[in-house]
DNA sequence: TGTACATCAGTGAACGCGCGTTCACTGATGTAC
DNA sequence: TGTACATCAGTGAACGCGCGTTCACTGATGTAC
């Protein structure tokens, strides 16, 4: 009974791989099979299409994405710098699951429709939960809801293009500089968004 | 002679919508033919193959994204404020060239290699010209040549996510939404690199 | 531990289809007179 | 303006190939005794 599950493994692991270069959309079941060393056919003991294994695929993607954002949300507390801490942990999850991150980055754009909305929203959820987090900060009473919105998503927009950046790193010295930079980054980030309101109406007050 | 020039455009175009569903890998020949209502074999009159028409894409598409940044360059002086012109510029540009910024960001992840390594490198370029561009501006000289490289990249990153946000919007309500956010989030980061050294140095000193 | 059996993962032949590409062709377009 | 001609964009038959999917099958795996 176990058989079974190692090939299923195979399947997603040749998919992940084969979609590399190009995407999903181009791989062939024929492909996959003979890559995991079965018969076609033998495919359909475990998948009902190739699109069935591409959801499979957004699935087990997901899990390794929300694994990342928990353990940033949990080591928060303990590391002695928030922007550090968050850099490192995105940097080893999209070293430890390469191919998920690889298949998120390029189905978000290039996949079937279906596809590309669940990416979209679950990243939106992610924004949403890093509002509330952000609400909780000294210093940000001052933003009004749309403010932790817009600062939410400006936050994750620079780590989505963060992890694009790993993921096409050249070399380990090339990945340090990029994470150098994000942490550069994000505390810029930081210490724009704080003095926000602030600044703004010291400037050219505006609204009530 | 103008009968050939437009077949050739008619391709083209075929190219670009076809590929708007999925990446342009999983574009056929017979399908673009078809969609130009000419025969599979009259398609070699004008490309040697469906990657020289990729070629071709990428070429005019970038065509298209340069120019925008000389729209966005030529603005400033005239445009009251930099931030607000600079996103309505992006924004007419992404709406009136929609295809050729579609196919940049999806090829830009799951194009052939050598399309996405000609696309990083084209945008890396913007990042550059962005950096001498900001090295003008008052109130930047305490920044070192790594701080306008890596604010650039932040800018020029914000912008690439503006522009995917605003080809994925649903509605015209969305998308002013989408200018809106961008504008603020251009402006929160400005506020943030200008504060950078200076509050960096503030808080705590390092380096020479 | 050894044997008899049931399950079902993987096999292999076969199908019709769309693919890229070849080739000799045809007839519309645009030019010279 | 009207005709004769050259060019070459587009045609259509044909090819071998990889595709997804069907079906009846086989034999390895794991279980009951």
């Amino acid at each position: 009974m176990e058989r079974k599950e190692r090939t299923r493994r195979a399947i997603l692991d040749a998919a992940l791989s084969l979609g590399e270069e190009s995407s999903l959309g181009a791989v062939s079941l024929r492909q996959v099979a003979k890559e995991v060393g079965i018969v076609p056919t033998a495919f359909y003991r475990h998948f009902d299409s190739i699109e069935a294994l591409g959801m499979a695929l957004v699935d087990e993607s997901f899990v390794s994405l929300r694994a990342m954002l928990r353990d940033v949300r949990q080591a928060d507390p303990t590391y002695g710098d928030i922007v550090d801490g968050s850099v490192a942990i995105l940097a080893q999850h999209v070293h430890d699951q390469r191919a998920h991150f690889l298949f998120i980055a390029r189905e978000r754009v290039a996949g079937p429709t279906l596809v590309r909305e669940r990416i979209r929203h679950e990243i939106e959820l992610a924004e949403r939960e890093l509002a509330t987090d952000l609400a909780l900060m000294p210093g940000v009473e001052v933003w009004t809801a749309e403010d932790l919105q817009i600062v939410s998503n400006l936050i994750v927009n620079a780590m989505v293009s963060t992890a694009e950046a790993i993921l096409n790193a050249r070399s380990p010295d090339a990945e340090a500089e990029i994470q150098h930079r994000s942490r550069t980054q994000l505390r810029m980030l930081l210490v724009g968004a704080l003095n926000w309101r602030s600044d703004k109406a010291g400037r050219s007050p505006e609204g009530s």
